[in-house]
DNA sequence: TCACTGATCGTCT
DNA sequence: GACGATCAGTGAG
């Protein structure tokens, strides 16, 4: 696994959102390692209403205003949490949301930590269950994804497959905006047959 | 496969 | 005091 160097990242959060699409997210703990291929993201916008930065910088939001390839990891629904990328210059609000992956190394790890998951497909298939699976939580917050850690990002090896957009999942502001990416046909995407395009 | 519901709590109004 | 970038379980088609 080639680890991501910083100048390799977009400093735009739609480029970063589909360049994400393809690269690895590792998760190093003393359990052991787990690794994830990203096969769905989100774009959150700087000026965006539905972005959790959007009033401004705050605790529980810093991490958002970090330069491109920090990690933002919230708690949510008082149970969940979820894993961003920062995705702009440093001091701008702004971050891809990691929403779907195919889970590649320590399955046996990840089907501990969600022991309801009954298929390998559901393993880190949606936000919350991706979190969980490679056992993210608020220590991780405000990490550096592109330098030695606990959590950080490698490079794709596959040559890039197609990628689908839709609206954003979940949220009620700003409700129609295309920002969603997701590999199109990848089993592993969250969202309905009908929010992937795939009805018919 | 879709639609609906309850669980549960930190954050901001 | 209300709500949320969610998920698992249930029941119907």
């Amino acid at each position: 696994m080639r680890r991501l160097r910083r100048d390799a990242l977009p400093v735009e959060s739609t480029a970063l959102a589909q360049f994400l699409i393809g690269t690895y997210l590792v998760s190093e703990s003393p359990a052991g390692r787990t690794v994830l291929r990203i096969v769905e993201t989100e774009a959150y916008l700087p000026g965006d209403a539905a972005a959790h930065s959007y009033r401004g910088e705050t605790p529980r939001n810093r991490s958002l205003f970090l330069s491109a390839g920090h990690a933002y990891v919230y708690f949510i629904y008082g149970m969940y949490y979820c894993v961003n990328v920062s995705s702009e210059a440093a001091g701008v609000g702004a971050g891809v949301l990691l929403r779907a992956g195919e889970p590649l190394v320590g399955l046996g790890l990840m089907r501990e930590r969600r022991p309801r998951a009954a298929r390998a497909r559901d393993l880190c298939r949606g936000p919350g269950r991706l979190a969980t699976a490679l056992g993210i939580g608020p220590e991780h917050d405000g990490l550096d994804l592109t330098a030695p850690g606990a959590l950080w990002l490698a490079a794709a090896v596959e040559s890039p497959r197609p990628i689908a957009t839709s609206p954003r999942i979940g949220i009620t502001q700003e409700a129609d905006r295309i920002l969603r990416y997701y590999e199109r046909r990848s089993p592993f995407a969250s969202g309905s047959r009908r929010q992937n395009g795939e009805s018919r």
